[in-house]
DNA sequence: GATCCAATCTTGACAGTGTCCATTTATGTG
DNA sequence: CACATAAATGGACACTGTCAAGATTGGATC
């Protein structure tokens, strides 16, 4: 594909290369995807990523923002439609169940996300931090709505989606545990 | 330290390899660990692993067999001794207090234990197998016992510590927002 | 339109890694 | 004591991330 149409100049090699990546990542996890792998995926050299990404590092933290941009757009929605529907609560209970949804379809997006050794939180990438920001702020605010004000009590519920999402991903339990095991634990931790 | 006592018989070659990649892992995580790295420290040659792990990924899998093995020795040292000075519900306070403490204390080995692509939970190890029986028996027994009974919320218990100690060990907030949240979540889930 | 520049892409090289192979050394059992 | 076997060694190979130097290009400037 590379002699037929554009010899040197790519033009998009940013994105190809984050696209061919992404691909890569439904497959096989962050860790085991090399820089020349992608590379070759794009058909160029080794050594044209280092043109658009200043590290390994660099393509891993696009991947990371490109797969959080995916997983945050996933639970507005969710929690948008819920709360059109219904009301807060159903809005919390859908925004939790597509952040596991998310999870375990997309593992390695998702374990590439929340990866310390990619972005590291306390000095996340301008693109990053925003969309951390703005997850927090959903279930912040769905999560007040619902009748669960204080910080606290966000972070469980955070804590709670993540950790049922973490470990349903690993593979420890099905699926529609982890669904279950949600709806359980963050109606009991809801108001009654 | 070679030439000095025994030179080609270690002995307790697979003991050492262990301790030492154990003492790195508190530094770095366990993808940035070299099998040669570990074999230099043991002081070895770069082969010399081989004789004792399958693989590089053997020697994680032991890794994360002792960590999830000190890690359930802190969670049950928790519950018993929780158990005995309270009730059941602090029991199970001490006990995900315990499990977010180690995941924060030692983030490396804590990641290790449930990577994936160590130890994959479908088919774990002959070691890791009863160790997560156990962990979940805990943490089963204790909820039961604390009024939660059902097994969805057994789950969600151990989704809601599992979930605040990965991202406070990755950095997302302070150890006293995950306790502190882990407290107010579990207590709202259990029967007033 | 010709010329130069800077961005883009290439090839080449180096050290480090996981893993296979053949070889050397030590241990314990007959 | 001899010898099979386990334990450790050194060498080799393909692969990786990254640095350096050269080739190619598109676009601004005159």
């Amino acid at each position: 594909m590379s002699s037929s149409r554009e010899a040197y100049h790519h033009g998009r090699l940013a994105q190809a290369l984050e696209d061919a990546a992404m691909q890569l990542l439904e497959r096989k996890p962050a860790a085991e995807i090399s820089l020349r792998e992608v590379a070759r995926a794009a058909d160029v050299s080794h050594n044209a990523p280092y043109h658009h990404f200043t590290d390994r590092r660099g393509l891993l933290k696009a991947l990371a923002e490109r797969s959080m941009g995916e997983l945050l757009a996933g639970v507005r929605d969710a929690v948008d439609g819920a709360r059109a529907d219904g009301g807060p609560v159903e809005a919390l209970l859908a925004g939790g169940s597509a952040y596991i949804r998310f999870a375990v379809e997309h593992p390695n997006a998702f374990t590439a996300v929340y990866d310390p050794t990619v972005c590291i939180p306390g000095a996340p990438t301008e693109t990053m931090a925003p969309l951390i920001d703005e997850l927090e702020a959903i279930l912040g605010a769905t999560a007040a709505e619902a009748g669960l004000g204080s910080e606290n009590e966000a972070l469980a519920l955070w804590g709670l989606m993540h950790g049922l999402g973490t470990l349903c991903a690993a593979g420890h339990f099905p699926t529609d545990a982890a669904q279950a095991a949600f709806t359980a634990g963050a109606t009991r931790m809801l108001p009654s």
